[in-house]
DNA sequence: GTCTATATGACGATAGAC
DNA sequence: GTCTATCGTCATATAGAC
């Protein structure tokens, strides 16, 4: 009768260590570089040797998908609110304005997670067909939103779903690049290429919205 | 009355080398990926030993250097005649597109060059002053084509140059990004990402275009 | 000027003792 | 589950041969 107990201790410790070795990691790639992990830095922040590590990851590549499922995750906790949310829209315009300056605003408070999400800075890392599956939802997500405002007449019918949903993320990657590439150090609330949104959103409402939402507005 | 010439050959065969050093390096940035560049492999491919580019070189961090200083000049040699080329245009959409495709298509068939140049992947490396300046040199050539364009008309006159150029760079960045990061083996020819850069140039004429150029259009 | 031999310290990873 | 010991590789530095 105890040993299932003490099992799920051991399991819950575990546990509590893997996640315990992702938060170092993310640390240490917030401080050198995405490419710049270093397990014995992590090992030696944890009190522990390099290979003891290895009794949790097969491989650093493990550790770079736990970080990658992980802020998928995150993202889709932060997002999936908000586009559910639009059921109350009037408005096109302020509604997507906030959903993509969301997304954006957590790539630029968490650069290493974002970079490893949205590029491909560390060689001979590719994702697992989890932490895919992670990014997957959160593309599945945006995509029922725009589903959603296409069917409720706000956005134009006679554009794909599929083409809106790529061009959408070619506008929020783009920024989210060029400025963690470019001035990494400035702030959601400062950067000069995230104050770019609200002139990208109009531009994409301009095209792809309906004239109902767009009423009463002039260029 | 002999010395000069020998210096000469000497200094045209360092740079033969240095140049050698730089077309090897790219060739394993694209096998193994940019931050997977290794000096070893280089110099193995060279038939020398590792430490005999550091004659060439100061540091690995000075080949990322001549990689990034090369690749922005090439696409300056590649964007410059298609820029000045705009005294011709009467309608700007087209105009737009072929800018946009070169540019994103030059990205697209130099992978390795293009990820150092628009992305940070490699810890530790950042431009220096002159490598600056050769990105510089291609921003400022953009600029001037919209300056252009502004001047004779063609563009909105109420939105500064500076909010264009950014507005401009985050449309063909993002689609680089997005292309390279998640489909990297499909040519821009047949990439589902590159497909967008129509929509993405409409979108952006329609918005920042005067009437004169969108006249006999609709949506 | 050009290249090599050699050495240093850090890295990811593995094997095996406790 | 954690350790020590070890391997091969890497970027880099130095000293010296030609």
């Amino acid at each position: 009768m105890t040993a299932p107990v003490r099992i799920d201790r051991r399991a819950r410790r575990r546990l509590e260590t893997i996640e315990e070795i992702v938060d170092v990691s993310v640390e240490v790639m917030t401080e050198y570089g995405v490419g710049g992990l270093s397990l014995g830095e992590v090992a030696r922040r944890m009190g522990m040797r390099t290979p003891s590590l290895y009794v949790y990851f097969d491989a650093k590549n493990g550790v770079y998908d736990a970080v990658f499922t992980r802020g998928w995750r995150a993202i889709y906790e932060e997002m999936e609110p908000l586009h559910l949310q639009e059921t109350d829209v009037q408005d096109l315009e302020p509604f997507l304005l906030a959903v993509a300056s969301r997304f954006v605003r957590w790539t630029i408070e968490h650069p290493s997670y974002a970079q490893l999400m949205m590029w491909r800075p560390v060689p001979g890392y590719e994702p697992s067909a989890d932490a895919f599956a992670a990014a997957v939802d959160v593309l599945e997500s945006a995509r029922a939103m725009f589903t959603r405002l296409s069917a409720r007449g706000l956005i134009r019918a006679d554009v794909p779903v599929d083409d809106l949903l790529q061009i959408w993320t070619v506008l929020t990657s783009g920024v989210m690049t060029r400025q963690l590439a470019n001035a990494p150090h400035e702030s959601f609330d400062e950067g000069r290429v995230t104050a770019t949104l609200p002139a990208l959103v109009a531009m994409f409402v301009t095209h792809y919205g309906t004239p109902a939402t767009t009423k009463g507005k002039k260029k």
